[in-house]
DNA sequence: TGAGAAATGGAGCCGTTTGTCTAATTTTAG
DNA sequence: CTAAAATTAGACAAACGGCTCCATTTCTCA
């Protein structure tokens, strides 16, 4: 339904709001969140580029949230890495339709319309409550003291 | 957002629905819906044995809809070919969250679970309505006179 | 100023999806 | 019974997503 690629662009981002004026590297998002390291670099720079994240190189650099938490939502980061996009013309390309869809369509583009309306609404601090995403319990210890 | 094959199968379908007492060959759904005529091919043997349409070899043959449009949803027609599947058990494989999804997830699963409720709610013939699907002018003659 | 820590960018691998082609099989018409 | 019409099965090709690896660049600290 959703790609591997907005699964593992939300974990990070997840787990980056948890302390989110921090920086971390992008192994220790690749440890807490089980993404793979290289992989996941690939994906942090996709969320750099959207301006969801910041990025610093060199000594005590890593990535943190570009703002609070509360301002990202869920279909940011979705659209950041891999766009729902919506069906805004007959994908049959027929004339007869112009800009009106046939009701298969419309259907289809209804439902990822209220996909859409809800992840907006969603905010990553809407995703911090009561249980953690990630197994603290596996972090170094050096990781594990600062959240 | 939905695969190319559930949008070519659901095509095919509707298209199947308009007449569904009669069978249709590959060719002619392809002509009329603009799916590439081997790969519907494909398509169609997979709603086949999910038992959504029947099909005949032969002089004559085709396929046909294997009960009527209004008792058949575009849940089972996308299930057949691009299962839409539910998040049951945490993506990270962590024993602290068991059977409970984090708020993430919950909340992916649940969007998931709005669109599986919408298309198992509508049926072939809810999209039957005003506007038809495929380009009918573009139809062969011998297959207009069928419709 | 040098060394090491980190992100960056590009090439490339593997499996899945999309799509094509061909040969074999079934079925009906005559 | 035969020929044509149709599905079926399988191998094959191209494109894409997920993923890895490595060389380069940038940055900080001592």
């Amino acid at each position: 339904m959703f790609s591997q690629t907005a699964e593992y662009a939300l974990r990070a981002m997840v787990f980056m709001s948890m302390n989110y004026e921090q920086a971390f590297t992008t192994h220790q998002i690749s440890e807490a969140t089980k993404v793979p390291a290289p992989y996941l670099s690939k994906v942090l720079q996709a969320l750099a580029k959207a301006e969801l994240v910041h990025s610093q190189r060199g000594i005590g650099g890593g990535f943190a949230l570009s703002r609070g938490p509360e301002e990202i939502s869920i279909l940011q980061v979705i659209n950041a890495v891999d766009p729902i996009c919506r069906i805004t013309s007959c994908p049959l390309k027929l004339e007869a339709h112009g800009k009106h869809l046939c009701a298969l369509h419309k259907k289809i583009d209804d439902a990822t319309a209220n996909i859409e309306k809800t992840f907006a609404k969603t905010s990553m601090s809407d995703l911090l409550v009561s249980v953690p995403l990630c197994d603290v319990s596996g972090l170094s210890h050096s990781l594990l003291k600062t959240i």
